[in-house]
DNA sequence: GTTTGACCAGATTTCGTATTTGGTCATACG
DNA sequence: CGTATGACCAAATACGAAATCTGGTCAAAC
């Protein structure tokens, strides 16, 4: 009935319970109902916002993965040197250790996410993987990248290095990836000078990543 | 029957069957009388040699690691570079790449190893952990690694690295956890003296280790 | 003394039934 | 009229009892 104004906030209401109840029960035993009920709807009312189940958990991790890379330009706007590779890991490995929905995204803890784990590397993977080897070339154009392999390639390692460490039980210390980070990925010297020059771009970079996200988002409002 | 000279052999036997076929049905879907039939004994007979059907197949992972140990032993005599971390790293994570039940091992392959592989690191980690370690701080000693930070939590950063690589997938070239392995971990500078100074050492040590896992196989045979 | 397979209790699988649930849409409502 | 809803249905899932299989033992065979 509330005209357009609302509509956005009910979505955002089913998608807080979709995620708690996601987070409590796990996805195979959350159910449409379930979710309805906690966001004080009909169960109607959800395939209005979204076509099927599946579409409705992929969007609360969506959101999820919004939030995080939001909070990452919001660190990167406070201080230009955390567009260094290392700590920008840092801000970012703690923050989905923060967040348990991305964390089972990236643990593959199949307990919580179940069937939801494949579609979901399928839909978010590219575009992001896309982004990130951008952010390492321009790095690599400054100096702020070791330069003697492709940064496609270092992409690789990056990446199995974060894995790893997310993977971990007890995952470690963030100083500890940071500091493997920085020794594995930046050349030797890092100039913060050339940090605060590509700062900006850097943010400008994942914003424009994100706002894909957010627009797929904003399709179900 | 024939004496225990062949008792060695007849345990082999039944092991090479187990090995068969747990790669090629997993833990839960390969029973006793399946092993028993391909190793051409009668189903007692291999509780003659294994308590229970749980230990006969943490043999057989025990006996493939062993052999990976003993490999990189071998690799770690014939040239004595390889006792340099970035150069042993290669070798033994091309090693398990080669061996598709530790692959699922480190892999965390539940659809292979099934619910062998809690009780597996279980039963080896510990004392493989602390070998590790000791290798590092001897590397530490000798300039040869990182001094910044005390081992043993290099050594969960690299068990992180290393893990990460080994869940890839497909899984990154060898050379690339090398050159990560090698920027991460070591100091700029190895000096091939001192590295052929340890090498043996390094040999030993992985020796003495490995030796307490072949002692525990022998009990079976 | 060594090996074996028949044997049995307990675990696992099967399969038909009961229940639940994803998704739709005619109706109610504002 | 346009929006929200929950009764409704087919399909999926959970359940449970019966049938089957399997780990482990041990008396008999060798």
């Amino acid at each position: 009935m509330p005209p357009a104004e609302d509509r956005a906030e009910r979505a955002e209401r089913i998608l807080d319970a979709a995620a708690e109840l996601l987070l409590r029960a796990g996805y195979r035993r959350t159910t449409i109902e379930d979710v309805a009920e906690r966001a004080d709807v009909g169960k109607g009312t959800v395939y209005l916002h979204w076509k099927n189940r599946e579409e409705l958990f992929l969007a609360v991790l969506l959101r999820e993965s919004v939030r995080s890379l939001e909070d990452l330009v919001a660190a990167l706007e406070a201080d230009p040197l955390a567009a260094r590779l290392s700590r920008l890991t840092e801000i970012q490995y703690t923050n989905v250790l923060g967040r348990p929905l991305l964390r089972a995204g990236y643990a593959d803890d199949a307990g919580t996410l179940g069937k939801l784990l494949p579609k979901l590397h399928a839909k978010l993977d590219p575009r992001h993987d896309e982004a990130f080897v951008e952010y390492l070339e321009l790095l690599a154009a400054n100096d702020l990248l070791r330069a003697d392999r492709p940064a496609r390639e270092l992409a690789v390692a990056y990446q199995a290095v974060l894995h790893g460490f997310l993977v971990g039980a007890p995952p470690p210390e963030p100083a500890l990836i940071a500091d493997t980070v920085a020794h594995a990925f930046e050349p030797a010297a890092v100039s913060t000078m050339r940090l605060r020059a590509i700062a900006p771009r850097v943010g400008r970079l994942f914003t424009e990543s994100v706002a894909l996200d957010r627009k797929q988002l904003e399709r179900a409002y």
